[in-house]
DNA sequence: TTGACAAGTAACCAATCGGTAACTTATAAT
DNA sequence: ATTATAAGTTACCGATTGGTTACTTGTCAA
């Protein structure tokens, strides 16, 4: 029995630290919510930082086990050498919309995401997580599978502006939207867009 | 000599506030870099939370004063009728170019904007700011802009979309950019990329 | 000269923070 | 039956929180 509290007492502190920060969470907070004392949470985690290294871990290899299911190259790396490799278009649209839905509809990654968003400007290591996972990781990625079709590295950073702009902007819309079924059909409808765009304009392919 | 105190009072709150929450910020913090204690900070505001009502305040009075200048509807407005009336593609050019350097270069708006990134999830009043200012506002302004150009609520969206999520995205590149100069640099040639696109595909111009 | 006032200080308040110590209780193996 | 052990409790710790009180100090007007 011991594991299920464990992972109660990880998921029920991602929710809190996804609404009130990491700093604005209380022991007493996690533990209220649990219907436990919060010396009881101390016979499980060390310490509240202890907690959150939890996260961080689960967090990286929840994603190396996507990335690997999807067949592309992890995110949390420096070197996109080999992302520009052999990635059709069609792959590309099929993993970032389980992306999207993942960063969005599944609960672990949706606090997570929210948990960083909070703590990036003053936690470094949270910041790094953020950059890689959300924001100018996927732009680089994209700029590194878009560069074998154009001539140069600015217009590549264009194309995967145009690409993951709009979607990075989907989450912030995605998060204050009072009918959430409405917003992947808007992600859907401009990767279908600018794939069209790219076709008739890259025909190369 | 109480208006500068009361003045350096607000920007060091500030400045705090986007680099450790408000939650992460005390008035021990805030009085320590100013070389005061907090019971002078007590002086001047009646409580922390008037602080942050003071720079909600202020931020308000000045995005107000910018739209005039700039002959731009207001943002925080939730009717946009009187948007798609007469903006001709020059000015809104111009207007986003200005509003990117403001959220980024100007000191009050860019730590304003990390503040509301911090807090937009605990506090509705902060999600509500950070909806208007930053995410859903400015793309639902964009959208209204764009509906006089096409046939369809959802194609205005799609371009509202092509148009800001870029832009948005790079608030956060221009955050963690080690050379910030060369930011504002791809908002242009996305801007003017855009442009291009759509004056050859709505020729109704 | 005096007196009002703005702006600052040191010292304190109750509440809460992360964390610890001592104790109870249920379960399960020897 | 006994004995570990895991999982919980209550009560406490020093530090810090937002905020208050009493006091001092400098300036400027009557």
């Amino acid at each position: 029995m011991t594991g299920d509290t464990k992972e109660r007492i990880l998921e029920t502190a991602l929710a809190l630290f996804a609404k009130k920060g990491y700093l604005g969470t209380s022991m007493n907070d996690i533990a209220g919510k649990l219907g436990l004392t919060k010396a009881a949470l101390y016979k499980h985690y060390a310490s509240k930082q202890e907690i959150l290294d939890r996260l961080v871990a689960r967090m990286n290899q929840m994603d190396a086990e996507r990335a690997a299911a999807f067949g592309m190259p992890e995110t949390a790396s420096d070197g996109f050498a080999e992302a520009y490799m052999k990635t059709p278009i069609d792959k590309i649209r099929a993993y970032s919309v389980a992306q999207f839905e993942h960063w969005t509809k599944e609960p672990f990654a949706s606090n997570f995401r929210k948990m960083l968003t909070l703590e990036q400007y003053h936690d470094p290591k949270m910041a790094k997580l953020y950059h890689d996972y959300i924001a100018g990781g996927p732009l680089a990625y994209m700029a590194a599978v878009f560069r074998r079709l154009t001539d140069s590295d600015e217009e590549a950073m264009q194309l995967a502006l145009d690409f993951y702009g709009p979607m990075y902007l989907l989450y912030s819309v995605y998060d204050s939207a009072e009918n959430k079924a409405e917003v992947a059909p808007l992600l859907e409808a401009h990767i279908d867009r600018f794939v069209a765009k790219v076709e008739s304009h890259y025909r190369k392919d």
